[in-house]
DNA sequence: ATCCTATCCTGGCTGC
DNA sequence: TGCAGCCAGGATAGGA
């Protein structure tokens, strides 16, 4: 599933490809892809505009278009569970996934794969505007240990589901969560405002070097799902230590790793290292 | 404030 | 082999 290391990863890795590129057409093959939006709004929004520059937000790629040197509004993509976003050249066969097609100059087109349909690409006047709710960057500067801290005092919540919450980090999905509360010691269930602050460094430490360390291996591929726009599977998932793991040792004490439901998502922990 | 459930989807898996 | 039924999961909305 996309979380932040893959949505990185396919932001660095297309972004070369997109920046400077022209939107010559557009088609949509599923018009939810592209949120309320009616088609042909969409597509007066798109044709014509130039891709100003490509970056990640959050889980989202968000495209900055312009037009003549005005800003065109933005192209926000979440590819949530299976969405692909990839250039390849417009007689390619398209796959019969595909759910959008903007074509590009020099013979390009830039499609968007989604087998389940939750993915979205909507075109936004304001990119900042429709972001605002999202919590702060996990790779900033902002997110300290201080901060961190701070913030899960000023909550009673579980803490896996608030770690997954976007308003609260933004970027942070099923898989890295599991294994960076693993990492750092802490209950999926413990409530955030009594967890030691011992705990919370080695939280802030695991988030950071957990992510780092997927982006550097361009992301998971636990499913035939994941795919960078190359085509290519991540890396970074032989080194899960929970995820997927349920039944086999945990590689500190060799318990069993559990798989519980936690606020409906499958959560693997090892009982004895993650004590409530 | 927080939690819970349903919704959106469909390929792939399980069990018979 | 065939088929029904279930599962995964990010985000969000509405209700408890």
């Amino acid at each position: 599933m996309p979380e932040l290391p893959e949505v990185e990863t396919a932001v660095r890795l297309l972004r070369p490809q997109l920046v400077g590129r022209r939107i010559a057409s557009a088609r949509v093959f599923w018009p939810r892809t592209i949120g309320g939006q009616r088609t042909a709004e969409f597509e007066r929004a798109v044709v014509g505009a130039r891709v100003a520059g490509l970056r990640r937000r959050a889980k989202f790629i968000v495209a900055e278009l312009d037009r003549g040197g005005r800003s065109a509004g933005a192209l926000l993509v979440h590819l949530r569970m299976t969405g692909r976003l990839y250039v390849e050249a417009a007689r390619a066969p398209r796959d019969r996934f595909v759910k959008l097609e903007l074509a590009l100059d020099r013979g390009r087109v830039l499609r968007f794969l989604d087998v389940r349909k939750f993915g979205r690409c909507l075109h936004v006047a304001d990119a900042e505007a429709a972001m605002a709710e999202l919590g702060p960057e996990p790779l900033s500067e902002e997110f300290g240990v201080e901060w961190l801290q701070r913030a899960l005092r000023g909550r009673r919540r579980r803490i896996k589901p608030l770690l997954l919450d976007q308003q609260f980090l933004a970027g942070m999905g099923n898989i890295y969560t599991d294994e960076c509360l693993h990492q750092s010691g802490i209950h999926p269930l413990a409530r955030s405002d009594r967890i030691d602050g011992e705990r919370v460094k080695r939280l802030h430490k695991a988030i950071r070097a957990t992510l780092r360390a997927a982006i550097a291996r361009e992301g998971s591929s636990f499913d035939s799902f994941y795919r960078t726009p190359e085509g290519k599977a991540g890396g970074y998932q032989d080194r899960f230590r929970v995820y997927g793991r349920e039944g086999e040792p945990c590689g500190k004490c060799g318990e069993p790793i559990r798989r519980v439901l936690v606020g409906q998502r499958g959560t693997h922990f090892c009982r004895s290292c993650q004590k409530r």
